[in-house]
DNA sequence: ATTTTCCTGTTTGTATACATTATCATTCGC
DNA sequence: GCGAATGATAATGTATACAAACAGGAAAAT
């Protein structure tokens, strides 16, 4: 505890223990026991449960009736829920932002991202720079989730981007390019801009569907991963949680 | 300590903490004191603190910058988007049974809670039983959550439904009959009627739309009670937490 | 008079101690 | 031999103790 880092125990707890679930440190099915981690990650069992009842509401973890917590295992349909859940909410800020109007500030940073994506993507495989398209790809659609002005509805949109695997830069974290990724990349970034001009010409119910589309892009990378790029998938941190994945540790 | 219900503390400080703030015995803006409260609920600061974080998640609570956390104010455009949102999953929920199949049992079970609603409901003013109709309606939600069979929505609109002011339930409890309630009461069972007839037909669209139709019922009596209604207001939990609405202990 | 600094009381965040409850293996009974 | 009861063991849930950070005010200096 004398660490330079000792900032907060809590986000200590936190980081690790979602890291140690993403990377199956911590296998599916196991029971989480406090005082072995709080040991191991160096804090105390209070910061720790905390960091435990966050990670149950973000669906890393459930609630065993007899008391505790595991490693909650997912189905391809979990999945693929919670990335149409996504899509439908990212879609109602989406329609919100067009039917009340979108700042001019807010829809001009959007612009500058995707004109930073297109930079990024260059124009063939060896000319994409991966790790940047990964970061610009977040910052858009963090800022997408703003521009409705509704923090109700921007917090929703955060805590959904949050389950695991749904979120938009789930599938691209650790991912090397292949070449029916950057058409993944191409066709995601016309949505962007098909996005933000429904937005701007005020057409909700098109920016909504679009955004719900978009969103669906991710179940295709899901899909992927689970099938002919399954050796592949050693990468995508999290995907150890569904089943059927039997990558485990090492 | 030594009581009856001494169950579980973490629930007796959750319940406790949100019935003062939805009575308004915590006014907007107060600083919740983890010591003064623990000490008049009768738990320790423990189970009150993750007391407190479950109410944050809910939206009841804020955390401040320096630590600590505060009753949340809310604007009418708060409940508004709440509301708005809780429409949109139910809509997912309603669109998803409709698309993949509702079970038969699930349907069956509506369709009596809607039988028994009708009865509650009576026809005139006289004869509604009112206590009943609000239990029934909360009922059929529920059970209409879990029609889509994805424990991911469900879960999602659970929570969505438990923010403050946006349950289905939410302008219900305590109040008295006035006779447009019993209009809205009759035309939200026929909206309910007509949700079960589009998830029994496949019709998946018109299921979602007619489900986020009816969520905005409860935007209108959100305005009623801020508005023309105000005099009732009291009754309704939670509304005092809405700015502009100068209702205060006593 | 205003501002700044320091001190003190209070509050939160964290650690640990305690008690109740679940888990598991062993043993007893059938 | 198999099942159920039971006791040892370990885990969680709760309470409390401790320390660092914050708020607020008083006093001193400009």
């Amino acid at each position: 505890m004398a660490e330079a880092e000792k900032k907060i125990s809590f986000q200590r707890a936190l980081m690790g223990l979602r890291e140690r679930i993403l990377t199956g440190a911590l296998g599916v099915g196991d029971r989480v026991s406090e005082v072995a981690l709080a040991r191991d990650l160096g804090v105390s069992r209070t910061p720790l449960r905390e960091a435990m009842a966050e990670l149950i509401e973000q669906g890393l973890l459930e609630r065993m009736p007899t008391g505790g917590c595991m490693v909650r295992s997912l189905t391809r349909a979990d999945v693929m829920d919670a990335i149409e859940l996504r899509g439908t909410v990212e879609g109602l800020a989406c329609r919100l932002a067009a039917e009340r109007g979108a700042d001019a500030h807010g829809l001009d940073s959007c612009d500058a991202i995707l004109a930073r994506i297109d930079t990024a993507l260059g124009g063939s495989v060896e000319q994409t720079d991966f790790e940047r398209y990964m970061d610009l790809n977040a910052q858009f659609h963090h800022r997408l989730a703003r521009l409705c002005g509704s923090a109700v509805v921007t917090r929703e949109l955060d805590r959904v981007t949050a389950m695991p695997m749904a979120g938009p830069s789930a599938f691209l974290q650790g991912q090397s390019m292949f070449p029916h990724t950057l058409r993944s990349f191409v066709v995601a970034q016309d949505q962007h801009r098909a996005i933000l001009d429904a937005i701007r010409r005020r057409e909700g119910a098109r920016a909504e569907a679009l955004a719900r589309e978009h969103a669906r892009l991710a179940l295709r990378n899901l899909d992927y991963f689970l099938g002919e790029g399954a050796r592949h998938a050693r990468r995508i941190p999290g995907i150890s949680l569904v089943a059927g994945t039997a990558l485990r540790k090492g």
